[in-house]
DNA sequence: GCCCGAGACGTGATAACATAACACAAATTT
DNA sequence: AAATTTGTGTTATGTTATCACGTCTCGGGC
């Protein structure tokens, strides 16, 4: 199992915790919102995993910090995140990650593996979704898409083949 | 609110129930699959609303009508349905729904109104789908897509517009 | 006819996910 | 200073889903 999957590559993971945080913040100031220990704290948790985490994962890690240990303090944080674009919920899971592509205005797609729990972030174009042309032919207004898919990343296609 | 939104279309409801089931019936049969009188019960549920039911509300259908009454029998019944393409389950609300088209092979993609509640489900080309374009070029096996989107239906615009 | 295994259904119990309601504290507004 | 807003914590409860086990029934093999 890949431990460092973003888009089913290897990468460097030193960093990229520490680096998306420093731009958490920086785009929550400029926002005028406010990133507390709480919330930083759990857009870390969710960083230092390419996988989707579930609510009470996230809370018993908090809580081993020293926040609150009631599922609200972890619902709360997470909602936070996710409302201004920091982290997505993955329905298909009932369990959240840290976005990708932070900043970006997008309209995520994930990919799903089952096989070591890797979840990717696709970029896509809203206009050209399949999705949208529904919505266009039927008239129904859009405000919010889910698109997961389920299956076999490249890495455990190639592990299974051996 | 629309009673009988299907495609958010108004339509004859009278008959399309017994038809379905007709038609689930015949399909189980060449299939070599038991349609138990639990299973149909459960399906004809879901026919009588085109919106997603949860598994609860289904269950307290089927206590009233003699069957049992615990989680199980219901959960054991949509999975039947699911599995074999009869109704598939909503992510976004964890409820269950009629198929729209059962029989053929399809990708479903759902529009959700969260003013009236109806759930339409659109056919979709899959070869053309936004997932399956991101698998191609990363190289992901996609075994399942979830393609949901919330929104405003036809005809709840043209209410809040009046 | 009898045994056996698979599949279906029922039960009680429990796990996993999520929210309601309230108290308190700090920062901001009036 | 008082009122309002925002955030965090708590207890309690609601909602969704699965586990484990006993029974029944319907085959096929003998
Ligand atoms: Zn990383
Ligand atoms: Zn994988
Ligand atoms: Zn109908
Ligand atoms: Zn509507």
């Amino acid at each position: 199992m890949d431990p460092n999957p973003i888009g089913f590559h290897q990468h460097d993971h030193s960093h990229c915790v520490a680096d998306a945080v420093a731009e958490a913040d920086r785009s929550c100031r400029e926002a005028g919102l406010q990133l507390t220990p709480v919330r930083k704290r759990t857009l870390e948790i969710l960083l230092e995993e390419h996988r989707a985490l579930g609510a009470y994962d996230v809370l018993a890690r908090l809580a081993k910090d020293g926040f609150g240990s009631q599922p609200p303090v972890a619902y709360r944080a997470l909602d936070f995140l996710t409302k201004h674009g920091l982290a997505h919920k993955i329905e298909r899971l009932n369990a959240f990650i840290a976005c990708a592509h932070p900043g970006d205005i997008h309209t995520p797609a994930f990919l799903i593996c089952t096989s070591c729990n890797a979840v990717a972030e696709a970029e896509t174009d809203p206009s050209h979704s399949l999705l949208s042309q529904i919505a266009e032919t039927t008239g129904f207004h859009i405000s919010k898409a889910v698109l997961e898919a389920e299956g076999t990343c490249p890495n455990c296609i190639t592990d299974a083949a051996k």
